[in-house]
Formats: structure tokens, sequence, C-alpha cells
RNA sequence: GGAGAGAUGGCCGAGCGGCUGAAGGCGCUCGCUUGCUAAGCGAGUUUACUGGCAAAACCGGUAACGAGGGUUCAAACCCCUCUCUCUCCGCCA
């Protein structure tokens, strides 16, 4: 959630924000939310004066001699009573007040394009694109080789479900490895994470683990779920502490799998492993202190197109619209990779800065040099999303006959495979 | 899964119904002192929200002893539920 105080200095600045995000101003409702809160105050200033009322003539009871000690305790009853009452109303309000609070997003940074989904501009272009005749996609690649086997999945599991077979299963650990080894000398400390959080986690990033809109598979008749991604644990992994000034900045790059309802997201790019419901990831997260976080957010996307480049992947960084963003991001940059099977390029990988919005939610802090306790600021990106890397890599490195050459970096993890030969 | 024990401040560790936001120790910070990288003495040392104020400092209030409920005028302390940790047994990778 954002910083109260900068909502009620800048009411009409963040309306703005949430125009130019695309929310509903009266879902996001800045005006409800101040009255909310000077409501909540008042009714917080009165529950307290009665608190410290009963307080008093409580702890002046044992003192008392025993003939006034019925009367004073008959009396601080019926303050009881009377603070009971107005404590509801105060706790009522207090939700009220959350509730409209978290509705409220995270700043925009001031280069953020305007504009929706289509309006995301292209900082940068890397890459000649390949010269194939008649490329195929990774789906039709996959049948050649047999690497890819969606029908059975769906037999055993559902669509959106996969089976890596031969050299993809390879490659699956290859890419992995591959990133994991390069965030490692960048200075991440790996990490292997849990697949299921608490929903309390969940929310605090930004996921809605339950309810119609949710992107979430939820455990039945627990409050946990199945992780959409690595951010989630990796954020909450050091939720409700005080961090020491010299831990910081914290870089994780976390092995996971994703899993994702995707509801509602039929009908869009989503031939084969573009769009699943299950996929392994490994992802960067940087916990820092506030005035670092804009100078790791360009480190991170450096770091994640260095893997591209290695990999000789063309792709371009796209730095995503407001009305694209998620609501805990303050500034996000997508890389989209070449995909000839489809000739387009594709989201491969995404960063964000959230700025201090999560760690507000999770209540991570650190201690600053002059022992002030204050937020931490949170990033995270992608290093290698299994599924679609391997859709460019697969498609990318094509060869005419429908095999495909394993591109070099990967070739220490491939147990002496070279060549994807076709088989079918 | 069965039986038991436990969860207190940065750490260790008391307290088991009423000046206990929390003894004592360690650590840390500041000051003083000391002829020897150390010791001694004194003071300080949680956080959130909130009021005084527009803000900082400061002063006040409220809350927090794993979490949530309950009993009570009053709960770290009694009761219930949950979570987590440890020990033993069983089971299983």
């Amino acid at each position: 959630m954002l910083d109260l105080k900068i909502i009620k200095e800048n009411p009409e600045k963040i309306k703005e924000i949430i125009i130019k995000r695309g929310m509903n101003p009266k879902t996001s409702d800045v005006d409800a939310l101040l009255a909310a809160d000077e409501e909540h105050r008042a009714a917080l200033v009165k529950v307290e004066a009665l608190r410290s009322e009963r307080n008093n003539l409580s702890a002046a009871i044992p003192k008392l001699p025993a003939a006034e000690k019925g009367a004073a305790v008959a009396k601080v009853k019926a303050l009881k009573e009377e603070l009971t009452a107005k404590e509801s109303e105060l706790n009522a309000l207090a939700e009220k007040k959350n509730e409209l609070w978290r509705a409220i997003p995270n700043l925009l940074a001031d280069d953020v394009p305007d504009g929706g989904e289509d309006d995301a501009i292209e900082i940068k272009k890397w890459g000649d694109l390949p010269k194939l005749e008649n490329p195929r996609d990774h789906v039709v690649l996959g049948q050649m080789t047999d690497t890819i086997d969606f029908e059975r999945a769906a037999k055993v599991t559902g669509a959106g479900f996969y089976y890596l077979k031969r050299e993809a299963a390879l490659l699956e650990q290859a890419l992995i490895s591959f990133a994991m080894g390069k965030a490692i000398k960048a200075g991440f400390c790996p990490m292997s994470t849990p697949d299921l959080a608490r929903d309390t986690i969940l929310s605090g990033i930004g996921f809605n683990p339950r309810g119609p809109e949710t992107q979430v598979y939820s455990i039945q008749d627990m409050d946990i779920s199945l992780v959409g991604t690595a951010e989630i644990t990796l954020g909450g992994y050091r939720s409700d502490e005080v961090l020491k000034l010299e831990e910081l900045p914290l870089q994780f790059v976390g092995l996971s799998h994703c899993f994702r309802t995707e509801a509602g997201a039929y009908g869009r790019t989503s031939r084969g492993l573009y769009r699943v419901h299950q996929f392994s990831k490994v992802e960067l997260f940087v916990i820092c202190r506030p005035e670092e976080s804009p100078a790791w957010h360009e480190k991170i996307l450096a770091l994640e197109e260095s893997i591209l480049q290695e990999l000789k992947i063309p792709y371009r960084v796209i730095n995503i619209a407001a009305g694209d963003l998620g609501a805990p991001a303050l500034k996000k940059y997508d890389i989209e990779a070449w995909m000839p099977g489809r000739n387009a390029y594709g989201e491969v990988t995404s960063c964000s800065n959230c700025t201090d919005y999560q760690t507000r939610r999770l209540n991570v802090r650190f201690k600053n040099s002059e022992g002030k306790v204050n937020f931490c600021h949170m990033l995270n990106g992608t290093a290698t999303a299994v599924s679609r890397m391997l859709i460019s890599v697969m498609e990318n490195y094509q060869n005419s006959d429908g095999s495909i050459t394993i591109p070099e970096p990967l070739l220490p993890y491939m147990h002496g495979i070279t060549t994807i030969p076709v088989r079918n």
C-alpha cells in the first residue's frame, strides 16, 4: 500500500494516477479514503481517552478502602460497556479505511508512458532477426522432435499443461542453471523456494488469493495457495522483520514452479507454451534502501538482457504504460524476445520497481544510520521463465529440417547433446 | 498420526492476576574515568498508531510478552482455538 501521508498531501496527484492507470476512481476512491481516515482517527481519540480513564480507575481500585471498592468496580464496569461499543465502531471504521487504502495504487515514475497495453514505449532493440524460410512454431517443432507433449498432459491434468521430454526436459534444467549462474555471478543468493504460500503473503505482494478474478490456485480448507511466482515467497521471506543496514541490499535469485489459473485469458495469443498453468521460473528479487531502487531496476534489466544476449536471442525492451502496470509497480520493463513461430516479439521477462508498496504490507523494514526504522524497497524481475524462453530458443535455433541446434551457452548443461534431431 | 514440553525486548533469561513496557545479564550507544589493544563508573537503549503542531524536537495517550478469541474492574500471568519450535513413539520419502 501507498504511504498514507503521501496520499493526504497530494490527493489530486493520486487521483490523476488512478485515472492514468485506468483504474476505476469509484473503486479507488481517494476522497472516500481521506474521509474514512478522518473518521477513524476521531473515533480512535475517543476510544483511547475512554481506555485511559478505565485504566486509571482500574489501577486505583486495589488501593481503595474495602468499603469503596464495590462502587468503583461498578463504575468501571459501566465504563467498560461503553468502551466495548465504541471499540467495535472503531474496528469497523478501521476496516473500511484499510479496504479503501488497499485500493490505492503505487505512484508512477515520471517516465512511465501514458496509455494502456498498446502504448508501451520501445526503449531498445537488440539483435538481428534470424533469416528463416517458413519458420515453424515450437508446437510443431515439439511434435517433430518429440520433445513436448500437450495431448497426454491434457489427458493426465488438463488443458494448459505439458510434458517436456528428452532434450526439452534437459533444456529446462539448462536454462535454469544458466540463468542461476548468471545471477549468482551478479551477487544474487540462490534460493529454492516453497511452491505454496500463505494467503496473507500473496496479498501482501499484490496477488488476490481468492475470489472470482483470482489468478491463483488455492488449497481447499487451508489459507495457503500455489504461488504464481517466486516473487511471492521471496518477498515474504523477510516479512515482519527489521533488517540491519549492513544486510542491504538483499539479492535473491529464486527457483520455483509457478501456477496460474489464467482465468479469462483464453482467446489471447496462447498457442503452446506461451500461456500455461504451470511453469518453472528463475526470479530475481532485490530488497534495498529506498534511494537505491531506481538503480537496481536498471541493473536487474541489464542482467535480464545479458541472459538473452548471451543466448543470442533478438529482443526488445519496452517501458510499460501506466494503464498496463500492476498496482504495486512504480515502473515496469518487459523484455520481449523474438519468436519466429508467430513472427513477433513475445514477453519473456518483466521487471518492476515496487518501491515500498509491498514492504508496507509485508512489513519489511530496515534501521537507517540514524537508527530510524523505515520501509525497504522491493524489486523483482524474471531471469528465466522457462516455458516462454523455450519458445524463443526452439524457434530461433530451428534448422530448415525441423531439428534444433542447442545454443552455445547451454551446451555445458546438455550432457553432450548439441542438436535436437527430428523424430517424427 | 500418538504422547509430552515450550514460545517474553537485538540476544540470553526472570516473572505465573494489580506502578512490569516488562527484573537480571549480554550486546549496543553516549558521557566520565583510567598510563598501557582492556577494565571501571554513570546514563541511555522496542515498535506502531495517535493528540498537542504545519513540520522537527519534545511532551502526552493508546496498543503490543507467538496469533486470535474469552474470563475479570484489571491478564505476560487464568480459560479456549490456532500457528510454530523442541523431545519421544509410530509412519513415510
